[in-house]
DNA sequence: ATTAATTATTGGTTCAACCAGTAAACCACG
DNA sequence: CGTGGTTTACTGGTTGAACCAATAATTAAT
């Protein structure tokens, strides 16, 4: 699974670049970009190697051109996709994410009970059998991927399948996350067993406040009957 | 607000045009798309501007190029991102769009519930109130959705500031949803009521349950009493 | 049969030139 | 003097041909 590493292209250093430069306020938002000539004059690349990273970075809602008069600075704040996560370095932004991945796997399981098949569930069970097997480290994170991907498969939500997409790649660039999420492979077996549990009880409001947190005390018992089941 | 409508480059025409082919299963994943000598020709255009849609449709997460090898169609189930809504038409997609829509404004509400400050929730009111003088329509779409981004302002998580703006080009994107949103003029109302006074009442779990439809009789209560109050 | 060199094909980059909008500078006219 | 149209000098958008670089299939040598 690991991809060799390809020495990065021209392309590619050109948007981290001028990303990390937009992005710490060197070129703030409403203000124009230098023109194209200079500007790939200055980086030392051609004017069309620049444009094809302008032209990736207008897709990440950094940039808009405007023909005839430059190309503009979009504020990201405005304007900027949830991609963009990927490339901000803040601490702050961990404890969101793993909030954003808490509200991404309940609305995952809620729907998942109402939607999944007795073979979503088989495979569920499966993968998180062979994590019992599976030693923490690169290919335990893997097989904890492939259970959520299977789980929103299950959900049969194709927007929450892009959104995790986006989860992914963004935990991905954050290499401290996963790492932490490694630290307890015990508790990572009981969620998997939890998560399972609570899409065959099939009662979608009650997974939603199990993952949130948010039970009241009968619904602890409820979650409880839940579990016991084989 | 209306921007006027800037004839497509030949660029846009091309992603938009390759966007469709690969959604549409002409270019299944894992096969590779035709030579981009070839394909410029076909498309009538040179291979430079092909290139740079081939570097948008790249950062949207459709495409891999290898270098000596040839441009890769990612599956886009796989790896393409959520801005990818945008252009997938299928009717399902809207109620799943509201679904995220609501979870989505629970955890902004129940954030800004911490973080919110006294000038956040009076520029709340304050757009609330302008609502309500204005007519149905595209002025009110845009006086709700500032409504909305001035909610995730005050709920201080660039994670949801990002979100926000993919699910706003997304819902742009979709005529549909709009004016379903616009049909009801007195149910948004209340609805700034409730959110501005969940707010204030500084209750996190609270305002989550009561957003998700997740609330017992006990939270009815606590919720009444927070509407109560001016 | 195996291995090393060759070749064809692919994406990556560069150069130079021209097309096409935009806005400011300019100038002629009233 | 001021008004309005024209020119001019920018800007991004597109093109063609050429070459570099990585890959995989072919071929030749062992």
């Amino acid at each position: 699974m690991a991809n060799k590493i390809q020495a990065q292209r021209a392309v590619d250093l050109t948007v981290n670049h001028l990303r990390a430069d937009i992005l710490s306020g060197k070129y703030p938002p409403e203000s124009k970009l230098p023109p194209e000539r200079q500007l790939s004059a200055d980086l030392g690349i051609n004017r069309l190697t620049l444009r094809a990273a302008l032209s990736h970075l207008e897709a990440e809602g950094l940039l808009q051109p405007k023909h005839g008069q430059g190309v503009i600075v979009l504020d990201y704040q405005n304007s900027g996709s949830l991609e963009l996560l990927a490339h901000i370095d803040d601490d702050a932004l961990i404890e969101e994410l793993l909030v954003l991945r808490r509200n991404f796997a309940a609305e995952a399981v809620a729907l998942a009970c109402d939607h999944a098949s007795h073979r979503h569930i088989n495979k569920l069970q499966s993968i998180a059998n062979r994590q019992l097997d599976t030693e923490a480290g690169q290919s335990y994170l893997e097989g904890d991927i492939a259970f959520i991907k299977e789980l929103v498969a299950a959900s049969g939500s194709m927007t929450l399948i892009l959104l995790f997409n986006t989860i992914e790649r963004i935990m991905r660039a954050k290499p401290q996350i996963p790492i932490e999420l490694l630290s307890d492979k015990t508790a990572s077996q009981s969620s998997y067993r939890a998560l399972i549990a609570l899409v065959r009880y099939r009662n979608p409001d009650l997974a939603r406040k199990a993952i949130l947190g948010l039970m009241s005390p009968e619904d602890e018992q409820n979650l409880q009957k839940a579990l016991a089941k084989p």
